[in-house]
DNA sequence: AACATCTTCAACCGCCCGGCT
DNA sequence: GAGCCGGGCGGTTGAAGATGT
């Protein structure tokens, strides 16, 4: 059994919003502030599913919000901080007064995504188009066959989870010298043994 | 002018997480 | 600890407008 809907699909509206709609939520949050989203549609005589309410509140009628244009500063801070921070619009866009994660999520796939591409730069990884991961960062087991078959579902594993953002790559291609692991890059704990595995043989490439 | 294709962005959906009981 | 609930997030969709043929 999946979890109830978050509210009453069958008598809520849908799509775009009305002038009367927004009239509505924005005067209803006037008087009793944002929270309770849930039972803030019938309060406030919507027949909107609260959800529904909070994004369009959040996205487009919050009196602090910007809208318009993005500015060349704001594109490179989008830039700068989703190389830093990845797909995550909320964080991305509490550092952007005025803007929305939504709007953001918007500006970056149509606009900066582009950009970056025209630039020769790739947009998911920020580094240049034609880079090819370099092979080290493909891990290779040395590890004796028995034991390796658990360890390579681990790293199929591995690549299956690009939320672990394992590229922090540590870039190692650009290291100079090979070098001891010290005691912090060894606590640094991906997924156990066989990232450090991985580490230490990416070292020696 | 008419139609096709592309682009933009508001809105929806499903999942996850934290708080509460 | 388990289950429920509400809020929040990221990915995706689709209508509307813009542009090209």
């Amino acid at each position: 059994m999946g979890r109830s809907p978050c509210c009453e699909k069958a008598h809520t509206n849908k799509g775009a919003w009305s002038k009367e709609e927004d009239e509505r939520l924005i005067a209803h949050i006037r008087v009793h502030g944002e929270g309770c989203w849930r039972s803030l549609p019938k309060a406030a005589g919507l027949l909107r599913c609260g959800k529904s309410c909070r994004l369009r509140w959040i996205n487009y009628l919050r009196p602090d919000l910007k809208r318009g244009n993005f500015t060349e500063e704001e594109d490179e801070l989008i830039i700068k901080l989703h190389s830093l921070l990845g797909n995550k619009w909320s964080l991305i866009a509490a550092r952007l007064p005025g803007r929305t994660d939504n709007e953001i999520k918007n500006h970056w796939n149509t606009h900066i995504r582009r950009k970056l591409l025209s630039r020769g730069v790739d947009p998911a990884t920020h580094r240049p188009v034609n880079h090819r991961p370099p092979s080290n960062n493909i891990t290779i087991s040395f590890e004796r066959r028995e034991e390796s078959s658990g360890w390579q579902q681990q790293q199929q594993q591995q690549t299956q989870r690009p939320d672990l953002n394992l590229e922090l790559c540590i870039s190692l291609p650009f290291q100079q010298e090979p070098h001891e692991l010290t005691e912090r890059e060894k606590s640094l704990c991906f997924r156990g043994a066989s990232a450090k595995t991985s580490l230490a043989s990416a070292m020696e490439c």
